[in-house]
DNA sequence: AACGCGGGGAT
DNA sequence: ATCCCAGCGTT
């Protein structure tokens, strides 16, 4: 027990809570299991790579069907880079933050065309592909290829600023905490390593009711010392969510095609399929909000959609019209085939306000 | 360093 | 309502 105590306090808890980890680990889809590692079996790291850029700011939930829709589409890296981008983001529709799938390709593309269809084993040379930034690279070199890299995300802020009771906010306390987290990430597993700190801050050091009954890092936490966990990590106040208010309009054939548009590659939405839209401003000139339709035709008001951005809110007057097809910009896309395209979920609400069946499985 | 960028689940 | 999520790229 000397030896133990006279021990540096990091080694200590790196080993305490890899034993943890060992234990109490989740089963997910792209995860290599301890006892399957220690039987052989490697991480992909197309399968890692892929997790973690659809991990970025989404719930482990929310990517589950997706990873395994595109494995299903693409089983590997190759076969990503050889598809159509368009494709790419009809199947990335609805996970959000869209410049992650035209970044998603471009890495592909970059590591078909530059890196013999083989991804980097270093943090610094992941660290250089699109989409790839600090943490990604560093979670990437850590579990699909043993390297010991220092991962931070959100989960380890949050123990590593419980740990050490970090009263200086978010987000200038990141370098000091991934200094931390430096110290603390052994040469020997250091991906499970990874992995055990974000299922801790996952399952156990929750941003609020942590468990520190069952944390296996309670006797080092100075935060737990200090009977309130939740007082961190400490971050700099957001700002308030302005309202942005338009109107959309669901134009439909008598053959039940409707009017797409495709928004433009950069800013909000980036590339994606739309219906046609004022633009998206503070206040709506008069009252009429049916005036900048993209043709004349019996606009009839169905209703209003509201949807959150990260930040703003926006509220769409619908409007819907039977109409012969109308030279304007886009194309006219048969009902049954608007499950097939691109379509973010603030313009599947729109179509569903105007066309409730739209996107039912039997369209009747 | 600050900002723009989705969508959904938990509280 | 508010917060947060295995963050990245641009300015």
């Amino acid at each position: 027990m000397l030896q133990t105590l006279s021990q540096p306090p990091s080694r200590n808890l790196a080993e305490h809570l890899l034993a943890w980890y060992d234990r109490h680990h989740r089963e997910l889809p792209w995860r290599v299991s301890p006892a399957a590692a220690k039987a052989g079996k490697r991480a992909d790291p197309y399968h890692i790579w892929l997790s973690e850029v659809m991990l970025q700011q989404t719930t482990v939930q929310a990517v589950k069907p997706y990873f395994a829709k595109f494995l299903t589409l693409w089983p590997t890296v190759g076969e990503l880079a050889a598809g159509p981008v368009e494709d790419v983001m009809a199947a990335w529709a609805g996970l959000g933050y869209y410049a992650r799938a035209r970044n998603l390709k471009k890495c592909a593309d970059a590591v078909a065309t530059l890196h013999g269809g083989v991804f980097p084993d270093t943090e610094d040379g992941l660290r250089s592909l699109p989409g790839i930034g600090d943490y990604t690279s560093a979670a990437v070199a850590a579990i699909a290829f043993n390297r010991q890299a220092a991962v931070m995300d959100g989960n380890v802020e949050r123990v590593i600023s419980r740990l050490y009771a970090i009263d200086s906010p978010l987000p200038g306390s990141k370098p000091t905490m991934k200094a931390k987290v430096a110290l603390l990430t052994p040469a020997d597993r250091p991906g499970d390593f990874a992995q055990a700190m974000m299922d801790l801050g996952a399952t156990i050091c929750t941003p609020k009711r942590p468990a520190c009954a069952l944390c296996p890092l309670r006797e080092d936490c100075l935060a737990f010392a200090e009977h309130d966990p939740e007082r961190f990590p400490v971050k700099a106040k957001k700002k308030d969510r302005p309202v942005r208010l338009g109107a959309a309009f669901v134009a439909v054939t008598p053959e039940g095609e409707v009017l797409l548009r495709r928004r433009v590659e950069t800013g909000l939405l980036g590339g994606m399929t739309e219906v046609p839209t004022t633009a998206w401003t503070a206040r709506i000139d008069g009252g009429d909000t049916a005036e900048h339709a993209p043709f004349e035709a019996a606009w009839e008001p169905c209703g209003t959609i509201i949807h959150v951005f990260t930040h703003f809110e926006l509220r769409l007057a619908v409007f819907r019209a039977r109409t012969e097809k109308s030279p304007a910009d886009g194309w006219w896309e048969p009902v049954e085939n608007l499950e097939a395209q691109a379509l973010p979920t603030v313009m599947k609400k729109v179509i569903t306000q105007a066309l409730p069946l739209a996107f039912a499985k039997n369209p009747n």
